[in-house]
DNA sequence: CATCTGAACTAATGGTCGTAGTTTAATTCC
DNA sequence: GGAATTAAACTACGACCATTAGTTCAGATG
């Protein structure tokens, strides 16, 4: 089997009628075959190798689409980042104050456990010299700051918060992610928890 | 060069005269030489091969001390564990309530700054099935729950609230850690900040 | 139909971890 | 002191992995 220079249909399904010049892969096929394996079997499953496998295709052939590896991490950061700024929005948009960050905070964890592993390659994806990483979760982190308005924190303070928000949000689903919290009490009563404490804070804040 | 069965003299250095039957390595040696690697160069630069290499050895001798690559990184994290434990305890003892979050807090991010290596480990380190890292994990989270003494929170809500300060704590070192705060806002200010939050969700929840 | 672009291929390189079997040094026992 | 035992380090391999170089051919363009 394997005859030199068989040809491999590998994206026959659908939009083959597009103004491309060829019907094969893409990066965003690429890309989103990977996302499923992070998300279905870790991050640390996706290789070039099974990423290729999947497709029906050798892993040199990602090379043509995806700069290797990290382009493949990166991708599905990129991912990630839009798909979490978007539940963000859609939680938190006509809400306010703490009904908002309730919502918003709820949505960040909801996305982090259906989508571990693209969840993961955000944190793994290195931001440095890298704008378009960096405008990404640069928009996300505008969210977050979007529903801290009505505290009415100016300047470094707003920054503080945000940061305080995220560390708390990001530390809670990393840790249970990883199985971290060893003891068997109830999860989702613990993060609502979380959230009070971050609401309880900022108020703390206000009328200091 | 390197003659059939050329003997390396490995551990000479002092303590030669204990009561071992060889002056080879042995296992403390060969995770100490891992977590300086993972300190100064990622925990990703620790592999067999490195490690064997700082100690003058060849890589497959490594497995007569410490289980392959999954062991190695499991000594990193049982020492970073045992290591932040104490400096939580040191840092709490002989204080109380706000004071004894604060001296806490700023000891386990130092701790994660000048041992960011060691720390990534016990992230990395999966503690299913391995009763040995899961006590070390608990007796951290002990001093965490020693420090809330002050609040008086029973049963659950005691876990909930060492959740959320360690939820907290994690994300702030791991986000600082990846260079995850995009903005140049100083971080020592966030973290303080952060803190002042935790210490305010607290008393909400007491005065509730 | 001829040309050309580029997507996928084969082949090869160098790195990784881990195992099997061997050699030999150090210790212990007689 | 010499023999037996233990175990630490070795060489040699195998199975992956990512990545690069060079080749082939399918499909679109003129």
């Amino acid at each position: 089997m394997a005859e030199p220079g068989g040809r491999r249909r590998a994206g026959d399904d659908g939009r083959a009628g597009g103004g491309r010049r060829r019907p094969g892969l893409d990066g965003e096929q690429v890309v989103g075959a990977a996302l499923r394996i992070a998300d279905a079997d870790g991050l640390a499953a996706v290789t070039v190798a099974r990423v290729a496998a999947d497709l029906g295709v050798r892993a040199p052939s990602l090379y043509n689409h995806v700069d290797g590896l990290d382009g493949l991490v990166r991708g599905i950061a990129l991912r990630a980042l839009g798909d979490l700024e978007a539940a963000l929005s859609r939680a938190s948009v006509g809400r306010s104050g703490s009904a908002a960050v309730r919502a918003a905070a709820d949505a960040y964890r909801a996305y982090a456990l259906a989508h571990p592993g693209a969840y993961a390659a955000t944190q793994q994806a290195r931001p440095d010299a890298d704008p378009e990483l960096q405008a990404a979760a640069q928009r996300t982190t505008e969210v977050l700051l979007a529903v801290l308005r009505d505290w009415r924190l100016e300047g470094d303070e707003l920054i503080h918060a945000a940061r305080a928000v995220r560390s708390a949000l990001h530390g809670f689903v990393v840790l249970e992610a990883d199985a971290g919290f060893g003891l068997p009490v109830d999860r989702d009563a613990s993060f609502a928890w979380l959230v009070t404490m971050l609401i309880g804070g900022l108020d703390a804040t206000r009328d200091r």
